[in-house]
DNA sequence: GCCATCACG
DNA sequence: ACGTACGTGATGGCA
């Protein structure tokens, strides 16, 4: 059979400048891994990655024995306008999808994509069925560690082919009437640069020993299609009689804002105006942000009232008419899932972004008629990927023995013996010490966080108490961080990692600290949604992923099974990449999204 | 277009 | 060691 490739380019790829551009060229004393130690380390890992319910789909050498095939569509206004076809023996450009059709649909040929999930998406939504397939974004994205910079079909053809694309043409205006030659031209362009960029990335890809990382990727890719069809029910009916109880006290507490400081036209969605109103009346803030203002409260009942305006205001301003405009035709939210969103490699969701949804409107999203929703999420899942990672000793012995962390971290550092009891302010600030000091979290953060969280605020010297009784508990972590800032190499359980002369290194020390643990946990979710993937029963559905949270639809006879199955898979998954340190999830099941 | 702010993890 | 905890998306104000 002959060899093929299909690709397609959207005409609405999205680029977003990063503006952090911190140059930190510190001398990074060559620690201790140099390129060969990295692949030695990576090959190991390759062999350890087994799923633990089933072998994986595909993987990507398989895929690569495979015919491989294009296609190229261009989406105009919703719609894809043609598609094109570019392999080594067939080339085609039509307007009529039916034509590639059996193509689509044929698991011995590999179709590649540039940006898959937005086509397959489209394609699966329009009743065309795809397997076999690969994404050219994806793999871009693996290769430069950038999720989006750089990685569109246009740069890299400029890069990778030194060939000119013209995406002008894309522009809607331009499609207009017929289908001419220039047309099909340009369109069989764009087919055939994301045919040589797959040849050339697929062998850059197997060089550098990435291949666990992108087959880790494209297995999980379906999910996120999924979710982009599936959507999620939200009555909005019921959050629009919550959100008018907030119009009416958002009104009332204008008035009384601007009549308390004398403003009658005081726009109080001003930091600007809010700060000089506030300095005006005698309350010396630095900004407006909510944890500034709080240090007020107790002082000043305006900044109460302001406080509970901004709320309001937010709640109203950003899931309000906003939210109700995004609903489609059948009750649904639909957002726009991206499988690489950040440079760890988390998913994200926009349009509406479903990952961020306040907790008080989870209660409208109401799974449908004789269905129900299982929520699970991993209990302190970073937590023990840092246990993994660092193999320290206190972390480790914790988890395993299934102590409370935090309740250990508030008894250690407040000094208590091991049968006097904490008090729940004190878990509070063991939690806090916890999660900020994984990340390098200074003793100013520390203060900050912990008297934001606090009635009785703590001075500086004492969160520097906290920091290094914490550090006296938890040496593996101090020597982790410590490894990280001098570290020419840092890698994630799951086989990615960034090193000179593949990938640019995380910038600052705190990011180097962060980026193992985010992007292993997104790794591990990810296995964990192949599993799911592949043995689930079709009724099963994705409704959400909050990067440590599945959410499911599924008929309400079939709960408890596919509870024991969710919960299977999510343990199996984030087991291929956390060995050593038990993992827990927590699993619940109502007619809305629990939290 | 950038900043400050705040929703989520 | 950095610059004061990481990663996002969305909003309104402001220049």
């Amino acid at each position: 059979m002959d060899s093929l490739a299909i690709v397609k380019t959207n005409y609405n790829v999205e680029l977003i400048e990063s503006k952090i551009i911190l140059t930190r060229k510190k001398e990074l004393t060559s620690s201790t891994k140099n390129i060969a130690t990295a692949i030695a380390q990576i090959s190991r890992h390759k062999k350890n990655t087994v799923h633990v319910l089933e072998k994986p789909k595909k993987t990507y050498k398989d895929i690569l024995a495979m015919d491989i095939e294009t296609t190229h569509a261009t989406p105009l206004l919703g719609e894809i306008k043609v598609i094109s076809v570019y392999g080594k023996d067939l080339q085609l450009v039509t307007e009529d999808v039916n034509e590639v059709r059996h193509l689509l649909n044929d698991t011995e040929v590999l179709k590649v994509f540039h940006n898959a999930s937005f086509d397959v998406t489209w394609l699966r939504t329009h009743g065309f069925s795809v397997k076999s397939y690969t994404d050219t974004l994806v793999m871009s994205q693996i290769l430069n560690n950038h999720a989006k910079k750089g990685n569109s079909l246009k740069e890299i053809a400029k890069t990778k082919l030194g060939v000119d694309l013209n995406k002008a043409y894309q522009h809607a205006d331009n499609w207009v009437g017929e289908l001419t030659e220039e047309h099909k031209k340009y369109a069989l362009m764009d087919a055939k640069a994301t045919y040589e960029v797959f040849l050339k990335f697929s062998k850059a890809i197997s060089e550098k020993h990435l291949d666990i990382v992108l087959d880790r990727e494209i297995n999980a890719m379906d999910a996120i299609i999924e979710l982009n069809m599936n959507g999620i029910q939200f009555d909005y009916t019921g959050w629009e009689s919550e959100l008018k109880d907030m119009e009416v006290e958002s009104t009332q507490l204008l008035e009384t804002l601007r009549s308390t400081l004398s403003l009658p036209t005081l726009n109080l969605q001003s930091p600007i105006q809010v700060k000089a109103a506030l300095h005006e009346f005698g309350i010396p803030v630095e900004g407006t942000a909510d944890e500034v203002l709080a240090k007020f409260e107790d002082q000043f009942a305006v900044i109460k009232e302001l406080r509970r305006y901004k709320k309001l205001r937010k709640q109203l301003n950003s899931y309000g008419e906003k939210l109700k405009n995004a609903i489609d035709s059948d009750g649904r939210l639909r957002g726009n899932w991206k499988l690489c969103g950040t440079d760890t490699f988390r998913m994200t969701c926009k349009e509406p972004n479903l990952q961020g949804m306040p907790g008080i409107s989870k209660p409208y999203f109401k799974a449908r008629d004789g269905h129900t929703f299982i929520v699970a999420d991993y209990s302190t899942i970073e937590l023990r990927i840092l246990a993994e990672i660092t193999q320290d000793k206190e972390l480790v012995q914790a988890f395993q023995s299934g102590e409370d962390l935090h309740n250990k971290t508030a008894a250690f550092v407040f000094g208590k013996g091991s049968s006097e009891p904490i008090s729940s302010t004190e878990r509070k600030v063991g939690k806090i010490i916890n999660f900020g000091l994984v990340y390098g979290m200074t003793k100013w953060g520390l203060q900050k966080k912990i008297n934001a969280a606090l009635d009785h605020p703590i001075e500086l010297y004492e969160a520097e108490a906290f920091r290094s009784r914490y550090f006296e508990l938890y040496q593996g972590v101090l020597a982790y961080q410590d490894e990280m800032i001098r570290s020419d190499f840092i890698l994630t359980l799951g086989g990615r990692y960034w090193t000179e002369g593949h990938c640019m290194l995380p910038k600052g020390a705190i990011a180097r600290f962060n980026y193992p643990i985010q992007s292993s946990c997104a790794e591990g979710l990810k296995e964990s949604l192949t599993l799911f993937l592949q043995d689930r029963k079709q009724t099963w559905q994705l409704a959400a992923v909050v990067h440590d949270e599945i959410v499911l639809e599924v008929p309400d006879s079939e709960v408890k099974e596919a509870s024991q199955f969710l919960k299977d898979c999510m343990i199996g998954g984030m087991g291929c990449i956390v060995k050593q340190i038990p993992i827990e999830v927590d699993i619940n099941h109502a007619k809305y999204w629990v939290k």
